[in-house]
DNA sequence: CATGGTCGCGAG
DNA sequence: CTCGCGAC
């Protein structure tokens, strides 16, 4: 594709949901965002809406010190599973002791989202329950080709959006990188606007030449705003941003560059030659160090929006019985045979492999693990193990009993793994499902005619990622230097980093605590019910958001086809024909891609058993979940919520 | 005193 | 495949 000027650069967004959590539970219980909320797990706190921050409550609180900091405040517990967790009127009955929390309403939520992200880009890369990288590059060059045919506003011109320059630097007009980025900016704002009508959440970007600028400045301005990283930009923020909070070097890394270099910004790296910092962290980490403090980072986007392994855990007070390690297990394996089936539907694939980790005390040990002076903690009361078998049964639908039984035999097998404070479990290694007879995909495609060949929901992943684990980052250099636009100097912004948003790292709750009286999920609900619901067994996220430009049938000049209807616009009609799909037409494609969701979300409801039947039924095996199935017609994410 | 519970990655 | 790190 004529593409001579946007091979300057790509345009990378890292978008990220503001205080997810929070902001999942004021859409299912109908709370405004304007009440302070904060979403607890047991006794401490995960999520903190902003009201709450105001009053100083932090993510880590306990819950006691949260009410003293700001008595108002509603609290939320996450969804609790097991040990007849009903009922807890009045009080909090989420008992630590007999329960395990599940994120499932978090994950449906952001699979609801990562819908509508991918529907406005072809390559996007969940990050995390609540972050997404995008390689907005193409989509950006074609609208910087129709501004320049003068079939869109110029892209400098977005007064609509809450666009922002970093602080002090304008974005150069005459700078087709900029001009990309701007046009970039654009399109996210479009998203963000999207999603924030569609299912109610706000996200913040950051949008840059690659994803560790783009995450760097998608927390510049927090809540619910985007900030581009102009070309001349890069170098002055990167002054200002300390070294730890460039993704990677938050923890031990960081800690160690960080004392050995006594770099306090992130630009402060700069000093160091090449071989300086690989002589001291390795080969990869020293390169990627070298390149990352001047604003180049070449890390692919990886198309991928699918797990690569479900995981479920629990810590709990040791216990030394193998009788109360069953009973852990149990409530573990029934929440992740639960997931199982779900990713199975959702993506039409099956884990094949189980690995057990445990956590054991060693045997002297005592109910104390102090560590002084931070150098390598692990004061050696524990060992961590863990052991990965096959799936039975090829990981065709894994029963929990099933589960359960390999997972004890695991763990018997295990020398020492008595006195057990915390077991985890992990299904990975996905793969196709057997398109046999009987198996659920070829009763789909016995139905109807031969459905389309299964669309590729992400386009085939282009390149491996390199990441930088504990020891080094894998350069490539191959196009390293090559390609990187972002070197240059520039204004900068102040880095505020405070506080991110965020989500400390579970996904879903249940309980909730404040209105416990508030069924009020739609009430914002303008109650578009929707019609055209129509089934699409396999079609997915992905599958019906990705770009399909098959044939693009000849054009007058400066004409445009909207991806979204095919229909012919005149030039300065395109932008504003693509906002009002947004703003309206939005409600239909949601619609689909909400099914996936909610399907999700109803399926989380049932019980095992998951019978090959076509649909799940009514009532699924549990018994006192007061489950009304709801027919579902056209809904929002409030309905993805059982109301009570 | 101590946040868990999930994820993904890479070194060994 | 196992272990540890980093991040959310």
């Amino acid at each position: 594709m004529l593409r001579s000027h946007a091979v300057h650069g790509r345009v990378i967004v890292h978008a990220d949901l503001d205080c997810f959590y929070c902001q999942v539970e004021h859409v299912r219980l109908g709370i405004p965002t304007s009440v302070p909320l904060a979403v607890q797990q047991w006794d401490g706190l995960i999520a903190v809406n902003y009201e709450a921050r105001k009053s100083g409550v932090k993510r880590g609180d306990r819950t006691t010190a949260a009410k003293q900091k700001c008595p108002q405040i509603t609290l939320v517990h996450v969804e609790t599973i097991g040990a007849d967790d009903e009922l807890d009127d009045a009080g909090t009955r989420h008992d630590k002791g007999a329960c395990k929390v599940s994120l499932e309403r978090y994950r449906t939520a952001s699979f609801a989202i990562m819908a509508i992200f991918q529907a406005h880009c072809r390559r996007v890369e969940r990050a995390s329950i609540d972050e997404a990288y995008l390689d907005l590059t193409e989509e950006a060059a074609k609208l910087c080709q129709e501004v320049e045919a003068g079939n869109a506003r110029d892209v400098a011109d977005s007064p609509e959006t809450d666009l922002q320059g970093t602080a002090g630097h304008r974005v150069d007009p005459t700078n087709a990188f900029d001009r990309a980025l701007l046009a970039g900016a654009r399109l996210t704002a479009a998203m963000r606007l999207a999603v924030e009508q569609e299912l109610g959440f706000t996200v913040s970007a950051g949008i840059a030449s690659n994803k560790v600028l783009a995450k760097l400045a998608s927390s510049i301005n927090k809540p619910n705003k985007q900030t581009v990283v102009p070309a001349g930009a890069s170098s002055d923020m990167l002054d200002t941003v300390p070294l730890r909070s460039v993704r990677g070097l938050g923890g031990k890394l960081g800690e160690t560059v960080v004392s050995w270099s006594k770099a306090e910004k992130a630009s402060d790296l700069k000093r160091f030659s090449q071989q300086d910092l690989v002589g001291n962290f390795g080969t990869k980490t020293g390169e990627w160090l070298w390149r990352a403090c001047r604003g180049m980072d070449d890390e692919p986007v990886a198309p991928n929006l699918k797990p690569k392994s479900l995981s479920v855990c629990k810590s709990f007070t040791p216990v030394r019985d193998e009788e109360s390690v069953l009973n852990w297990m149990r409530l573990l394996c029934t929440e992740l045979s639960q997931r199982i089936a779900v990713d199975r539907e959702a993506w039409s694939r099956r884990a094949t492999k189980l690995t057990l980790q445990m956590i054991s005390l060693k045997p002297g040990s005592r109910a104390n693990q102090r560590d002084a002076g931070g150098g390598n903690g692990k004061s050696n009361t524990s060992t961590t193990r863990s052991r990965t078998v096959d799936i039975p049964g090829g990981g065709e639908s894994p029963t929990t009993a099933s589960l359960v039984s390999e997972a004890m035999a695991v763990f018997a097998k295990t020398d020492n793994a008595l006195p057990c404070s915390r077991l985890a479990l992990t299904a990975h290694e996905f793969c196709g499902l057997i398109s046999g007879r009987g198996s659920i995909a070829s009763f789909l495609r016995a139905l109807p005619p031969p459905p389309p060949p299964p669309q590729q929901p992400m386009p085939p992943p282009t390149s491996p990622l390199e990441k930088w684990g504990s020891k080094g980052v894998k350069p490539d250099a191959k196009q390293a230097l090559a390609v990187d636009p972002s070197g240059q100097a520039g204004g900068g912004r102040s880095l505020p980093e405070g506080d991110d948003e965020d989500v400390p790292g579970t996904e879903t709750a249940e309980a909730s605590i404040g209105p416990r009286d508030v069924p009020r999920v739609g009430s914002k609900d303008d109650s578009r019910v929707d019609r055209s619901r129509n089934f699409q067994p396999s079609s997915h996220l992905a599958g019906a958001a990705c770009d399909e430009r098959t044939a693009p049938s000849p054009l007058r000049p400066g004409y445009e086809r909207c991806p979204k209807c095919g229909k012919v616009l005149a030039p300065e009609d395109l932008q504003e024909h693509l906002d009002f799909h947004y703003a309206e037409g939005l409600q239909e494609r949601y619609t689909r891609e909400g099914d996936v969701a909610r399907d999700m979300a109803a399926r989380m409801s049932d019980r095992e058993g998951l019978p090959k039947r076509k649909i799940q039924e009514a009532g699924g095996g549990k018994r006192a979940k007061s489950q009304t199935k709801r027919p579902a017609a056209g809904l929002r994410i409030d309905s993805f919520f059982k109301p009570t």
